[in-house]
DNA sequence: GAATGCGATGCAAGCGCATTCATTAAACGA
DNA sequence: TCGTTTAATGAATGCGCTTGCATCGCATTC
């Protein structure tokens, strides 16, 4: 009876030591430096281990090694795809290097978004990321007094010098207008979600209109239609569009994939042939985006993508490399059904 | 100069306790529990604190304290809105108490799931949700041996006992298909995802059949399509129940949205109007649901509340609490506009 | 005015682990 | 065979914080 099996408390490095009989020390290293352990030291140590169920405590861990290997971020919310999957993605690159992922939601809310920062310090994280947010200026401060590395995705700040991965807006909208010029469209209206307080729309808008001047269009008032954010906003988008004076547009731009969800079955319930009389446009590349008949033309700025850069700069910096401060990658274009060349009208 | 400024390392205890000329016992009750301390002092502590940057270290408060304020949760994958959801509001509800979260995700894998919850352990988590998943036998074990409270959710354990929260996925699908009967439908086909290893859609498809069955009526070989996951697979699913010989059903079960959607969008195509020609329902509720047009009918199994609710039962637990090991909640009917009563046919 | 009580505070002992340093045993070279 | 290097291990210390217990000062109370 040397083991109180009946002993209700967990069990700790002091216990497996001596059932193993060795020292806590040895313990530790068996664990945590295998090959600093005589195998057979080694064997004894890890089955009494097991025998005692016996998990290594990370808060005397953490203490001792001054670091938790827990990594913290906070988003806007889970609820929306985009965040989920940098999330996602982030939580698996992490994962490789044993770093477990502490998340905390803003819920939009910059004091919120404050206070979880807070939080995740107060728990010792060794980097934090901070999603799809603009944050307060002089949130970092304390992030960057505790040295703990960071990074802000989907967004740049404001006051910038801040590192952050994320992509051009304006770029991207570039491409995909130039997709549509190049297919011959010489008509193009756009349908958008609120660019009140959202710059990243603002950029999206502004990349269209850089294409379009480049061969010399521009986008009429009449085909540009500024509306809530949704499927319904889509469909009246695109009746709004569609019944403009003058000549029709035959293609049309949606700043995200639900509005060109709602433009595309709008124009199904006109009765137009997408792509054929009409072609449409979205971006995010939502699951759903795939999906539809006729699968959805869409950018994909690849979120899986950005959370995995931003994880991966995350852990160079933990391990002590200096790297580039702002990151932007390419959206890329999922060419899929729903654009073609337009109808020759006369 | 009674204070280092320029001294790199992280303020702790000790320093505001210097600074503030008081012990750092006199600190951590400042913070903890400040009616313990006259008032002036504690404004003096929390100046102290605030002029230095000093946030708790939680490792150590965790040590002393033997709890973390943490809780970890296993789940499947950030990237199906269901679990999201549930992460969201789990996330939300342990705020109020101030407890994080800690995320790990298993990719539908039991022994990634295992590992996780060993990873959990390890950092100390007070309590633990596993949602989505039907853990490994004894995969709760070593949770038990640790006496920390754990639930599982969005499906019970096969070896049961164990606490879970969820719903009953025969009663739901009844219950939708009770909606269809007592709007006078009398042929109903269904079209569900993969059963293979999934005992919840093996139960909706049951719920189907108890209800049919208590109207003397049943659910015909050519009228169940099973199928794949997604929009296309509903799109396939109606044409092969539509085109099958014999009465045509008036309603469509879907076991999920994505289906429902995709046999709504096939119904569209087939010129058909919905809900007049035919009735579909989904199931999950999906965001996009309530966009479509027609609005679909479905069900929701409130994920938001299902995180809820287990995370307030492991608060109760945390606090000493016995409660109920089982939680069902009772999925309801949104009944939107793809069904309606069938049209009269001779 | 002295005894009593109580609120406010400090002291010091850990919480569970990693790690430095010293020690011992083993392996090696000559 | 003996000194010397190397590997394996243990004892002891500290990480930053909480908390039981002892202490002190002050306001009541008789």
């Amino acid at each position: 009876m040397d083991v109180n099996k009946d002993l209700p408390r967990a069990a700790r490095a002091q216990d497996v030591a001596k059932a193993a009989g060795v020292s806590t020390a040895t313990v530790s290293r068996a664990v945590n430096s295998p090959d600093k352990v005589a195998p057979a030291v080694r064997d004894r140590v890890l089955a009494a281990a097991a025998a005692l169920g016996w998990l290594p405590h990370a808060a005397g861990s953490a203490l001792a090694r001054k670091r938790t290997s827990i990594a913290g971020v906070v988003i806007p919310t889970l609820g929306q795809e985009v965040f989920a999957t940098q999330v996602g993605a982030m939580q698996a690159a992490f994962a490789e290097h044993d770093i477990t992922l502490l998340i905390g939601c803003s819920n939009y809310d910059p004091d919120q978004a404050a206070q979880q920062v807070r939080t995740m310090l107060t728990r010792g994280v060794d980097a934090l990321a901070v999603l799809g947010q603009i944050p307060k200026p002089g949130l970092f401060e304390v992030v960057q007094a505790r040295r703990v590395p960071y990074v802000i995705t989907y967004g740049s700040a404001p006051d910038g010098g801040h590192p952050c991965v994320g992509f051009d807006n304006a770029a991207a909208f570039h491409t995909i207008t130039r997709h549509l010029l190049d297919l011959g469209h010489k008509v193009v209206g756009m349908i958008l979600q609120p660019t009140l307080h959202n710059e990243r729309i603002v950029a999206r808008l502004a990349g269209v209109r850089g294409a379009l001047a480049e061969e010399g269009l521009g986008l009429r008032p009449q085909h540009l239609c500024e509306g809530e954010y949704g499927i319904q906003a889509g469909r009246k988008g695109l009746r709004h569009v569609l019944n403009a004076d003058g000549p029709r547009p035959s293609a049309i731009i949606c700043s995200n994939d639900l509005l060109a969800i709602g433009a595309l079955l709008e124009a199904q319930t006109m009765g137009l042939t997408v792509p054929q009389d009409l072609s449409i446009t979205g971006f995010d590349d939502i699951s759903i985006a795939a999906e539809l008949d006729p699968a959805l033309t869409t950018m994909k700025a690849d979120n899986a993508e950005i959370g995995r850069l931003a994880a991966g700069y995350l852990v160079s910096r933990l391990q002590g490399n200096a790297t580039p401060s702002e990151v932007l990658i390419p959206p890329i274009l999922i060419n899929r059904s729903t654009t073609a060349q337009p109808r020759k009208r006369s």
